[in-house]
DNA sequence: CGTTTAATTGAAAACCGTCAAAGTGCGTGG
DNA sequence: CCACGCACTTTGACGGTTTTCAATTAAACG
């Protein structure tokens, strides 16, 4: 359903409901309001790899822009309002939204680099702590969070499908890392002891507030 | 050393010789003419995980445009002939030279895309079965390569690290993968018996001449 | 409340890493 | 030309991590 409120077209999504299929052509970008959805893949055996995650404020997706199409499904995880950003509109005129864009696209190319390392090279328990880390640092920018503790949507089958493990065995270490003290998932609440906020491995993501640096002028001036 | 030839900047970069350090700001990308050359990342512990390889015709980096610097580092492989394309000349014309390097950004987020699928999902023996002939896909394209065969300058260590294994069992998958037929790298030539072309998996990165398709109107028209 | 979905636990096996050593190839210098 | 050194590959034995299969408990939802 699609409503127009003063130039801007808001949407909503139910849980589990399709943002984009695999191959569906795409003349907008959404941008998350409020809820939270991911892309994800399906191998011929039928277990399944996230590989984005959307959290409020997030475009969904950037690079839509430049393929005009969702290379692969993204569903949502919770109920979801998005507004939606119309591309036409945007070739015109090279100048802020598409800054925009093409910034949230770095990032988020970014973000993948992280996670090729931290699949490639960390162990279950640090890429477990090193994700939930990473969703509160992100929660932040957009205000979903108190200091020390956030609300996390994600069924621990989600988080495995996210971090290359089994249900099973990441249920295993989230119970470790509860013990260890400094983080523990109960429920759907992610609480964080002290000294928490510390490096923990992010190469590129970098700092929270990333923007595009122009080697000497701003593209698309 | 940088020779000047009819407007094309050519440089040279020995074995081993960084193409770009983290965080070094970049007014050019390259585009490779021969050679191979990888990004990556150390973690504390001194492990590097290999997030990137750059073949003959690919461009490296084209997010630089974007960042204005490099957030990884970048290491010849093998010694390298690159040609540097200046990113200041490029932004008064946003025509061809933008959108192709926006084209093999997109390119290589796919790339990402699949590889986090990989390393998420597939047991090492599919890993390097798959890494091997998305390389024999690639060389196809530069020419680089015979119809069953061709030449892999990577040591058994650098492919451990693209896909994050210890040389020590890469080696017994590689032998494994011998024996199986199909698929056998000796020394650095890689041989694939017949059949090997088929579809195995990659999700995203699509056909070998993927390009740009636009909503409605080119962006950056 | 009953039904469904998600979380938790246990035991066994498969996969992959670690450590240590030996073998191979290749270029450099004597 | 040969000997040496060096980097890379190969092998074995062992241990740890993660998966698999199966069952049970707890929580969420009508």
């Amino acid at each position: 359903m699609t409503i127009e409120t003063s130039n801007l077209h808001i949407r909503q999504f139910s849980k589990h409901e399709h943002l984009a299929r695999a191959g569906d052509p795409q003349r907008v970008v959404y941008k998350v309001q409020e809820g939270w959805a991911c892309r994800y893949s399906v191998i011929p055996d039928g277990r399944r790899q996230i590989t984005a995650i959307f959290l409020p404020g997030d475009f969904c997706e950037p690079q839509w822009l430049l393929a005009g199409k969702a290379q692969l499904p993204i569903i949502a995880i919770t109920p979801m309002t998005v507004t939606e950003i119309p591309l036409e509109n945007i070739y015109g005129q090279p100048g802020k939204g598409v800054q925009d864009l093409l910034g949230a696209m770095l990032e988020a190319f970014n973000r993948q680099t992280d996670w090729i390392v931290s699949l490639g090279r960390k162990s279950a328990k640090a890429r477990v702590r090193d994700f939930l880390l990473e969703l509160h640092r992100r929660l932040k920018v957009s205000g979903h969070v108190s200091a020390h503790r956030c609300t996390i949507p994600l069924t621990q089958q989600d988080m495995a499908d996210v971090l290359g493990l089994t249900a099973v065995h990441l249920n295993r270490v989230l119970m470790d890392l509860r013990k260890s003290g400094a983080i523990s998932l109960r429920g759907k609440t992610l609480s964080l002891g002290h000294n928490e906020h510390v490096q923990t491995g992010p190469a590129t993501s970098g700092a929270p507030h990333m923007s595009i640096q122009p080697a000497r002028e701003p593209m698309l001036a």
